[in-house]
DNA sequence: CTCAGAATGATAACGATTCTCATACGCAAG
DNA sequence: CTTGCGTATGAGAATCGTTATCATTCTGAG
């Protein structure tokens, strides 16, 4: 049977650490080219190669949350919740909050349910202007 | 001031007609390669870019709807529903339905004001195997 | 200390999309 | 039916995010 298996989840190198951090000291979604030239630039240069790597474990393992942007580049965040939320971001600035609904769950298992749908997943995500930005200047 | 403008919205080449005309004998999210590759079969061979053009022009005045597959892919539908709907999406057929989702509509509405966010978007998606799919094999 | 296996990262390879720009077309005036 | 011109086309180059290679470096057990 599934036996607990390994039981280090989190990084253990310095690179993985490093990438792991940069996203902790963010809160709102960033790309891996984005990372890759702050870790570079903050002294302790990872490579790029590596730094897709670890965001690709850490979103596999669940640890980090992953979202394709508008213009179709993958973004990670470190968030705060471990339960299974959404997330309404700023397309302007990239903040980002962490959101909840009952209500989308329930009918996204109805319809899926009515249609004849299994193994169901949804993506579900927020685009707007944040305060700040919306009061700084429309567009 | 903004007069109504140019009367024609629909393609008017040969080219435009066949894109449109592809998608609309689909039902299905289909991608700018594979529709170049379906019309090149097909004899009515269209240049690349000028499948990407017409595609674009298609989502930009709403005539046809537009998503990301996981893979990053961008992929097209034309809909029935010219109103705003969401989409439930076989991810081993590509089949999908419109649905709509009236609850989900004001779950994001609130959302947006609660947190101050403005000049809202969002994105939908329900993605799963279809009753034929998970019937031939869960996989 | 030694060695096998895992991790790293410079670089090449990929693949989707966009850009360039010379050519083909569509259409209306003459 | 020609001519002229602005628009559309499309082959191929250019982008750019991401992934694959693989020689080198690191780590940890014995
Ligand atoms: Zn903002
Ligand atoms: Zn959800
Ligand atoms: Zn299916
Ligand atoms: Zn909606």
């Amino acid at each position: 049977m599934a036996e607990p298996a390994s039981p280090r989840r989190l990084p253990t190198t310095r690179q993985g650490a490093a990438v792991l951090a940069a996203l902790r000291s963010s809160g709102t979604f960033r790309s891996a080219q984005d990372i890759h030239a702050e870790l570079r630039a903050g002294g302790a240069p990872v490579g790029l190669a590596t730094v897709y790597r670890h965001l690709q474990l850490l979103a596999e393992h669940g640890v980090i949350d992953t979202l394709q942007a508008a213009d179709g580049q993958t973004v990670y965040r470190h968030c705060r919740s471990d339960d299974h939320h959404h997330h309404i971001v700023c397309r302007r600035c990239g903040t980002s909050e962490e959101i909840e609904g009952p209500e989308v769950e329930r009918w996204a298992e109805s319809a899926a349910r009515r249609l004849g749908y299994t193994d169901i997943t949804h993506t579900v995500e927020i685009f707007g202007l944040c305060a700040t930005c919306s009061a700084a200047g429309g567009h």
